[in-house]
DNA sequence: GTAACTGCAAAATATTTGCATCCTT
DNA sequence: AAGGATGCAAATATTTTGCAGTTAC
């Protein structure tokens, strides 16, 4: 598995570092979950400077390794992304869940986010969206 | 109009104070444009504190006279609620559409969010939806 | 060896809190 | 008059930038 952390990793012309791999490591462990910088400095166990979480997820977002989660708390979370985004463009169109009770938010991979018919004024490019609620472990 | 303002307030069980005029006239003036901190402090004309619009855009945001905009960049931005939600229900259920040109952000009433079928382990309250791509000013 | 990555320090930005004063009711 | 709202100062949190030292290829 730590191997193929590598290959992703040079998939994507990025050289391969210790914390580029241990925080995408954390990413493919977290099955869907999305992940916040305190998630990652603490799962990390205090190994990686803040500054270098932050260059990491900005350069994973750039190459489309991981996607960040619009959410109306503005709390900012990334996940995994399923379908090889490439270069800055994102196709994920899965649906995204947040809990209200444990805040935990996923990737449902399953459903894909549905179309909708827009005034013409507005030329869509692609559509995101966040369902809340409460997940069974809260339930 | 600036009786509206009052009304709204007063229906509300909000004192009507100058700051929450001001800010709620900007709101019914932006006419579904979303806004951010930056736009109120610049359009108020530098003259409430920094302090008092976050303070004002929360109690409005727990009254359900204005929602946060959930959007992938985590920019924090607040519209103008259309169903009066009641505190801290929010029921806006239309769609919003963000400009990857000029960063606006707007409610689109006319378009509601669709349903979607999520697996069980998830029970939804409530969904939201957001459209990126160009808009008319832009093309 | 070279270009890219990291860590540290510090700057810039964003948000929250406490408290004294002022305003709305 | 009383309670709530505001402004100011300051604390806290978040993100960005510059630079020197280190590492991957």
């Amino acid at each position: 598995m730590s191997e193929a952390v590598d290959v992703i990793l040079r998939k994507n012309q990025l050289s391969v570092t210790g914390s580029r791999k241990k925080i995408l490591e954390l990413f493919i462990g977290s099955r869907g979950d999305a992940l916040a910088h305190a998630d990652i400095e603490k799962k990390a166990g205090e190994k990686f400077d803040r500054v270098t979480i932050y260059r990491t997820l900005q350069t994973f977002v750039d190459k489309g390794i991981i996607h960040s989660i619009p959410t109306e708390d503005n709390s900012v979370r990334y996940a995994l992304c399923k379908h090889n985004c490439t270069n800055g463009h994102h196709h994920d169109n899965h649906v995204h869940f947040v809990c209200n009770c444990c805040e935990r938010t996923v990737c449902i991979d399953e459903v894909t986010v549905p179309d909708v018919k827009l005034p013409k004024e507005f030329a869509p490019m692609y559509a995101q969206m966040v369902v809340t609620g409460v997940c069974k472990n809260c339930l």
